[in-house]
DNA sequence: CCGTATTTGTGCGTATGTATC
DNA sequence: AGATACATACGCACAAATACG
């Protein structure tokens, strides 16, 4: 079945050494971004174009392409255009999520981890949160438990709301990377959650988020942590149940421990 | 996006269009991993018989192979075979450090913020860290800044030894995810940091380093919380040396602030 | 509203390099 | 060294989606 034969034709590659030896694909594309000073939305040349620029074939450009829109660096839009990417941390979701998939026991542990350092990453800016707060974002935050409270008395669930609120808590903060990291969080633990027993309590939990909101007008950083603390608390219940957490109260210092052991 | 008309089966594929369809390639083949219940290491199919079995080409799998290994999901290893992956973090390692390479600017903001986060994770979890560690791990660390000090004698540096370090300090925790997410931040500031100027202090960091392990002996967490803003407080300085950074001292309660100003 | 151009998506045959036995 | 199995790579033809005249 080999029909080996033919030596030379089909591919005409005179010599077509990569010039820029030694880099993948990958790596030229990117290549290509930075030195172009492509930003982020700006449009990517077309396939064909790059397959041509550096003299590899359309098949490998498009594998690299598939690469680094997994990375995000890029986005393609079919039959319009490729882009250059938002750089978010979709990657990291897609990982986690499905890391919690493969194995139920597992699930829990990355869950448990999850909540722990979302917990860990909200505390531990309470005192810039409290500083940095203005009046206007308050007032937004306000509305959106508000809105958590109206759906709750329908029964509805309120996942748009709680996930822009604490992506509002972390932006205020002006960490741009702590903002994509709580989304990115939010996001593997609103997958994971379908797959939990049982239900939240909806009002409870929206009593929560109001509580959180009464520490930072108090400007009471070591009452938003215990506040931060209990809202986590429900959710930690509703899983596994591990050890540690050293609850709330402490008040006083750090008090944003817990990592149940393992 | 109404109007689905009729797939029309352009190729020869007679039928085709089976069970899971609507799904992506991607989505069948994690599909795939989970009802065969495979762990990473564990073996995949050739590319050929899995466009057998879903039914598409080739071309298709290895795109979809190489959308999987970007994630880490799958591992490739050429001419021999493919394996389900560890799911680590390299892709949001591969994407943030990418993210900070696009704009000079915009480097110094992505750092600083990486920092701040590092910092948090660590000092928010000061407490479990004097709880638990253990003097067997406490032993190991200290042989690592004996190292340090020995290679920063000879002006040698020691990336290794530092990355061990922070690494050993979230395990004791027992969040797994603290120590992925620890990995990755610091393979993120490995590879932006050679474009930064200037120098470290070799003697200093590893001092540092000394500082940290003395307030875990000391069984002091507040102590501890210091040392780890100490440590980074250089690393801050050599970067843009941008505003906020309660700095240390603080002793008593959180302290882990920081995060600039944007 | 319809056609057409552009661009990405898909399929397939085949050639080449590489690792394992 | 040879054989085999596999991933890697190239090129082309066509399908599907989007934009624009």
């Amino acid at each position: 079945m080999p029909a080996k034969k033919l030596p030379a034709e089909h591919g005409l590659r005179t010599d077509a050494a990569p010039r820029s030896s030694g880099l993948s694909v990958v790596d030229r594309i990117k290549e290509y971004i930075l030195l172009n000073r492509l930003a982020p939305g700006d449009p990517m040349p077309t396939e064909n174009e790059l397959s041509e620029q550096l003299a590899v074939s359309r098949s490998r450009v498009r594998e690299a392409m598939k690469t680094l829109s997994a990375l995000d660096i890029v986005e393609v839009r079919h039959g319009y255009g490729t882009y250059v990417g938002r750089l978010s941390l979709t990657a990291m979701v897609e990982s986690l999520a499905f890391r919690g998939m493969l194995d139920a026991q597992d699930d829990q542990d990355v869950m448990a981890d999850l909540i722990d350092v979302r917990q860990l990453v909200e505390t531990g800016l309470a005192d810039v949160i409290v500083e940095r707060t203005t009046p206007e974002v308050l007032a937004s935050m306000r509305q959106l438990t508000r809105a958590m409270h109206e759906k709750a008395a329908r029964g509805e669930g309120f996942l748009a709301e709680d996930r822009e609120f604490h992506l509002l808590l972390m932006r205020v903060t002006g960490n741009a990377l702590a903002v994509q990291l709580t989304g990115a969080f939010w996001d593997v633990h609103a997958i994971a959650l379908g797959a939990l027993p049982g239900t939240t309590d909806l009002a409870q939990t929206a009593d929560a988020h109001v509580a959180v909101l009464d520490a930072i007008e108090a400007a009471d950083s070591g009452l938003l942590r215990t506040a931060i603390v209990r809202h986590y608390a429900p959710i930690r219940d509703r899983m596994g149940s591990r050890t540690g957490t050293g609850s709330g109260a402490g008040a006083n210092h750090g008090d944003a421990r817990s990592t149940h052991g393992k």
